[in-house]
RNA sequence: GGAGGGGUUCCAGAGCGGUCAAAUGGAACAGACUGUAAAUCUGUCGCCUAUGGCUUCGAUGGUUCGAAUCCAUCCCCCUCCA
């Protein structure tokens, strides 16, 4: 068991911020099990490796004998949060937010125990709040209060339009951690407005306020931009795992640090244990990003992926043989006795146009069986090769 | 409603009648070096069975031997004033 300060450092490590800390120390000095609260928007069904930062949060909190739970905010996506947005959101239709949530809660018990979380909708009190509750809450927040928050004040000044429902939408939230009579709410440090104003409402309601935990939002393969979908940045958790131990593989040893914060289960003195044995030089750093690599491939897939998918990477990119999952493609002569090698190239997915074949070629980048060609106008007879274009990219092709 | 500025190849951004498939930077890709890290150096970066051909500079027409560059109309952005 740890100690009060070891548990605390262990909860906060990797937070943006917690506010504040003291409380969070005092709450985990009582002893009993705190109720931790996630919300969650059952807007985006498909989850890559950011989302997950929290999950592991909610997983150490586990660990430590707290009750998570898990708030789908089945009511308040029909209202649509207006957090991050420039725009009023478009509210869900309640069958996709219903499937929504299933896929989410599937993907979530990859992480946390089942046993240990308590799955609650925000409709079961929300729905019946009647329009009087929903008057008497709205009458504890002032416009100006809203309007200090930055992404309204912004839209309010650019003179974009701001529905009413939004401005409800951090008190609905609040009044959840009411209802949860909750200890803890995590979040993004996008969701700092709707986070704190649960504090106010439970402080008003005469509960002890909850403490905000904020987690910063992960940085993506390219160590500059948030991970997310559209920068074609991430590492979904249903990737393959080849996929996967690539994508750790080529993240950069700085950002490593950061992802074994945030994604890592090794316990800090584990972690500083890694950065003592690079600094002294007895440890590789790259046999710390595999460790990495197995450890979420084994999280998402299992033990045995994760040794295949080394064993793979090494083959392919170590050793710089051929990996055994070569695609095959069928290309055909259409009659004629040979290819030109950058249509041939193109007909075979290896290269997008023959023009950038060409240029491939002369480039080097292209072998046969292992064998660089030279010659950019090289003619590909009839046959069945492995080809291979730059480092990453192999086919076994039948030219028929 | 009025007055200006602008739309160029993935992005930013030059070009302002021929030498422009279009400077430069970034991204990306390839090669070298490595640990598919970082940094660095080099090269490529419209399409085409290619010593040549074809299509690009918001759209459509026009002027010209020749247009990204000039003219007309249209569409879209931005700034200032009311």
């Amino acid at each position: 068991m740890l100690s009060v300060d070891e548990a605390l450092a262990e909860l906060t490590r990797g937070c943006e911020a917690v506010i504040p800390e003291e409380e969070l120390r005092k709450k985990l000095a009582e002893g009993r099990p705190l109720r931790i609260k996630l919300g969650m928007d059952p807007t985006a069904p498909d989850i890559h490796l950011g989302h997950t930062v929290v999950l592991n949060k909610l997983k150490t909190f586990q660990e430590l004998g707290h009750q998570v739970i898990l708030l789908i905010g089945d009511f308040t996506a029909s209202v649509g949060d207006p957090t991050g947005k420039n725009a009023t959101r478009p509210p869900l239709s309640r069958e996709k937010i219903v499937e929504n949530a299933r896929t989410y809660a599937d993907q979530v018990f990859k992480i946390l125990d089942r046993e240990k979380t308590q799955i609650v909708y925000n409709s079961e009190w929300l729905g019946k709040l009647g329009a009087d509750g929903m008057l008497k809450l709205a009458s504890r927040q002032t416009v100006a209060r809203m309007l200090e928050r930055d992404d309204f004040k912004k839209r309010f000044e650019a003179g974009h339009s701001i529905a009413i429902h939004e401005f409800i939408y951090p008190l609905l939230q609040a009044w959840d951690s009411v209802e949860l009579r909750a200890d803890v709410e995590m979040g993004g440090t996008d969701q700092r407005f709707n986070l704190l104003m649960g504090r106010e409402l439970q402080k008003e309601e005469g509960m002890e306020p909850q403490v905000v935990m904020m987690l910063p939002l992960l940085v993506g393969l390219d160590g500059v931009k948030k991970m997310s979908k559209s920068a074609g940045n991430y590492i979904g958790v249903h990737d393959a795992p080849n996929d996967m131990f690539g994508k750790i593989m080529s993240i950069s040893d700085e950002l490593m640090w950061n992802y074994y914060d945030l994604l890592s289960r090794a316990s800090i003195a584990e972690i500083q244990g890694f950065k003592d044995g690079i600094s002294n030089g007895t440890v590789n750093p790259r046999d710390v990003k595999v460790r990495l690599a197995k450890e979420i491939i084994a999280r998402f897939h299992s033990a045995e992926d994760a040794d295949r998918a080394e064993a793979d990477f090494v083959a392919r990119f170590s050793k710089n043989a051929i990996p055994d999952d070569v695609p095959e493609v069928s290309v055909s002569l259409d009659g004629q006795e040979s290819l030109k090698i950058g249509v041939f190239l193109r007909q075979a997915g290896l290269v997008s146009s023959a023009s950038d074949g060409i240029r491939m070629v002369k480039q080097k980048a292209v072998k046969c069986d292992g064998a660089v060609i030279q010659e950019p106008d090289f003619l590909v007879e009839k046959g069945v090769h492995v080809w291979q274009v730059g480092k990453r990219h192999f086919a076994k092709v039948t030219l028929a």
